[in-house]
DNA sequence: TCCTTAGTGAGAATCATTCTCAGATGAACG
DNA sequence: CGTTCATCTGAGAATGATTCTCACTAAGGA
């Protein structure tokens, strides 16, 4: 998962949504997510999904975001002027995400919360029971791109 | 700092607020900060403002809270429904923060960001700019409460 | 004490996200 | 295939945190 290209894997509307109704809608906003790449804010996932069918209310757009997130096939990573950015994640193993702000590109990471950071949490006296970790960063092209 | 019961230090009005300008309603609001004790919201402090003196707007405290967040005495740890979560930073070396959501307590916790974690985003091509942690728990008080 | 400018309070404005509600439609079932 | 009905949908209203506007006040250095 380090550092590799957070790989899309399947994309069917089918599994975006786990076992929820497949509706046209969602269907062309399964569409809509594949074709912006990485991340998005719900806003920018309604003005994609406008390209290939009219007539989608932003409310649909949250609705599906809120699916998919629920599903476990999105997850929340980071923001950006004030409006949740959202990203394909392949479930299954814990990790967090690095972020290009240059271009939304995302990349898993491994956790980098140890056995040592939970120790010395216990050590005063806290349970840890939940954990975000998020970095930031540019990718290659945009490393490059900034000269 | 890891571990460690994030003290408070000074809290003198005078430091909270970094160079500007200390008024009136920014003693009551530094006050009202170190009767809070752990991670508040801005409509929590402007509630517990309001207890040592009355009359101040809820744009002032926004205000309060912006400008001891730039002078890094305070820092963001989070949300509660929807509301930025603050809370009392000693600034100084570079930590984060561990938080109760029991009671707000919060406790500072060294940073798990390290040389091999870098050096997997810098092989995906990666130039890391800045990052995030947060851990989420609760106190011994609140473990103790839980049963 | 005077002057300049940052800070203040009230309320309007923003704006992301959620909710409401009546109507449409997936998909399971016979 | 039709029937059924819980889930979805779209429009627009509602919510709610945060910011902005503006006329006014008061730090605090000179
Ligand atoms: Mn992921
Ligand atoms: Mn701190
Ligand atoms: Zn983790
Ligand atoms: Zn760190």
């Amino acid at each position: 998962m380090s550092g590799q290209t957070h790989a899309p894997a399947a994309l069917l509307a089918n599994e975006l949504f786990g076992g929820s109704r497949l509706s046209v809608a969602r269907r062309a906003i399964a569409e809509a997510v594949r074709s912006l790449g990485g991340a998005f804010t719900a806003e920018e996932l309604h003005e994609a999904v406008a390209s290939s069918r009219e007539g989608i209310g932003v409310a649909t757009v949250y609705r599906a975001v809120a699916a998919m997130t629920a599903a476990g096939s999105l997850a929340p990573v980071g923001s950006r002027k004030g409006s949740t950015l959202y990203a394909l994640c392949a479930g299954g193993d814990h990790h967090h995400h690095l972020v290009c702000t240059g271009c939304g590109t995302v990349v898993g990471i491994a956790c980098p919360v140890d056995g040592s950071l939970m120790r010395s949490a216990e050590d005063a006296g806290y349970t840890v029971t939940a954990h975000e970790v998020t970095l930031y960063g540019l990718c290659a092209a945009c490393t490059r791109a900034r000269d």
